[in-house]
DNA sequence: CTTGGAACCGTACTTAGGTACGGAGTCAAC
DNA sequence: GTTGACTCCGTACCTAAGTACGGTTCCAAG
């Protein structure tokens, strides 16, 4: 494993990793990101390791995690707590399926109340109107 | 149609409705609710047409509209603009299937790492961590 | 050695949908 | 005629995940 340099400046680290320099100073006051060392002087210096960090945080949003879940996932990052990671990774697929029901039952009532109303030329009420009044 | 009394405090209207008393107050800031005259005093009094106006509002929110689009759904209340009311309706399936899309791939690649996390016992990193990593 | 673009820092603002607070006014019962 | 519950009102606060601002300091190039 060999040592990386750490040469980027907080501005080219963030364009590096995708994200704004004011993310990256949030991510550092959430925890996300550790506080580089000022080696040389009162500049923060980044390295490839911290793009990766922030690539996994992109990469776990779009999962579906929250930054507080990927803070505990991160706090796993050395490979070897396979059982909390997949802890973790269960929840949140059932969470995922859960959204996944309760949304399919609301397209359920919208597609229905949409071809109701497209059959309802003539009546003087909104068939949809009406069903949302009847709770 | 006959005329409803307006009979109820604002205290006793928002437990008919099923929500807090500042969430009527909020409702009138937003304009989702009228700010009803104070016939008698200074105090407000409202009726059943109230409560089911609320419960219009919560309905909904259940499925899936924002204050904002029911703003739009309650100014077609007197049930004569199915049109508009249907092609709200449809955006809102649109955008609903959209979301169970983005689930069910979401759903795809978590319940691919949970799996292979369950067969990687032995390995020295966790497949979730890996994948995360990989973007 | 100056200049100007970064970096640093704390703080405030954003959206959505409310909840909570605190002081003043009101109303009905006792 | 006073108590105590309820209402009214503006304002602040909450979560989540950032974005924006404004002042200061730094550092490297010219």
């Amino acid at each position: 494993m060999k040592i990386l340099p750490r040469r980027l400046t907080v501005g080219t680290f963030a364009a590096a990793a995708g994200v704004n320099v004011e993310t990256i100073r949030f991510y550092q006051r959430k925890g996300l990101l550790p506080n580089p060392g000022r080696s040389y002087g009162t500049i923060r210096r980044y390295g490839e390791s911290d793009v990766a960090r922030v690539k996994f945080v992109k990469s776990a949003q779009r999962l579906g995690f929250s930054l507080e879940e990927i803070a505990d996932l991160l706090a796993l990052e050395d490979g070897t707590h396979c059982n909390e990671a997949r802890e973790l990774a269960t929840q949140k697929l059932d969470n995922v399926r859960g959204k996944i029901d309760d949304l399919r039952r609301i397209e359920s009532v919208l597609s229905q109340l949409v071809s109701r109303c497209r059959g309802a030329r003539g009546g003087v009420t909104c068939p949809i109107i009406a069903a949302l009044h009847a709770h």
